[in-house]
DNA sequence: TCTATTATTTTGACAGTGTCAAGATTGAAT
DNA sequence: ATTCAATCTTGACACTGTCAAAATAATAGA
């Protein structure tokens, strides 16, 4: 009894079962992802590597995308952290964190965590019954978070004032995710050339000029 | 002789071998990936609905990965039939045919062969060494020829001419990218805000008002 | 025309994958 | 201490891509 409680909390102990599963999964299923991508994540190599058995997963996530689903969600979470800084009040945070800001941190979320964008954006996710309630709020919540970053962007910064603020959110969420893609994707090679063209992208969502 | 001559020009006759299995493989693997998505095509498959053996198909293409380009590479062609209608030399095009054609063009080709489109710019594809020259090359026209596109716009249209006509391309592009996968892949499942989000394009990256 | 060469296709096999069904083990609750 | 539910394991199935070696057919040379 008291081992059991001191097993949960210093969580160290090597345990019964396994002690808590699911989350050791999530864990070791991020960092696979990190280091492999999704190719090489797979559920028996996930369990030998917490050194349980290959169908242990079925009783935590009831599929393999289930599992996905979940990491993806986390993937959410950490992209409007790293988008929005928090701390801030969303009026704060873009008067003196300007557009410019939020393009490169966007951008480079993506690249630095191509594996969990992958995810969080896979087709086979989204288009599949199975996709999460949970994972499509946060993503929601993100997209949301954007819009309203635009509006005080257009109130406030400079942002173009004769596109309602959906509409351009909307756009500027396509150009960037467009970008993106074609640079995790490999097809544009050239990391050069993004300092350049995110100038563009500010520059035509600008209002001044 | 004059058989193989006859079978190889009527191609109808049911032959030795198989006859031309390399263009058989093509045809049948795009229309089941039409049909199924890449999920679906698998080698063993395509091989069994052309009535041949598992490995046949590895003596035209030495991989998966090899067919699939081929096949992505018809999908570049296709593409760029779509977005530039021939039977019109580059200034006549887009004087009657504005930039909203371009880009409706571009939308819908994406989302009629969502198939073609995510093989077209499959990041397993483009980051693998097994990359296809000739897939690079028809990628790269297809870019040239919209780079080209927007040129014109700029010139004898009504596109900004405020940015340089590569980075105004690259940036259109992207955006174009963008939407087609946030389309595709079900996220904005919104299809019916696809126009008024494409007149917001259209006037982002034009010159008027 | 017969034979040697080359191009094509097949059979067998291997190491993977996700996941279902049934049984075993363990923790906690009565 | 016995029951109950949660958790985990073993075995199995149907798939996948692809290699090696053998078989077959088409072509070229004599």
């Amino acid at each position: 009894m008291l081992d059991g409680l001191m097993a949960k909390t210093s969580s160290s102990k090597k345990k019964y079962h396994h002690g808590d599963l699911k989350l050791a999964l999530l864990d070791e299923g991020a960092k696979i992802l990190q280091n492999e991508g999704e190719v090489g994540l797979s559920m028996r190599k996930l369990a030998t590597d917490l050194g349980v058995s290959r169908t242990a997963l079925y009783h935590h996530f009831r599929d393999k995308d289930d599992l996905l689903c979940a990491i993806a969600e986390e993937g959410f979470r950490r992209f409007t952290a790293r988008v929005t800084p928090d701390g801030m009040s969303s009026s704060e945070r873009s008067r003196d964190l300007g557009f410019d800001k939020i393009i490169s941190n966007y951008l480079s979320f993506a690249t630095d965590n191509a594996h969990y964008y992958d995810l969080m954006f896979s087709g086979r996710l989204w288009k599949s019954q199975i996709l999460t309630m949970s994972l499509k709020e946060a993503a929601y919540a993100s997209f949301k978070t954007f819009v309203e970053l635009v509006e005080v962007w257009q109130s406030v910064g400079n942002g173009r004032k004769d596109i309602e603020a959906l509409r351009l959110a909307q756009v500027a969420w396509s150009t960037l995710h467009g970008l993106s893609r074609l640079l995790i994707d490999g097809i544009y090679v050239d990391q050069s050339s993004v300092d350049v063209i995110s100038k563009n992208i500010l520059h035509i969502y600008g209002a001044d000029k």
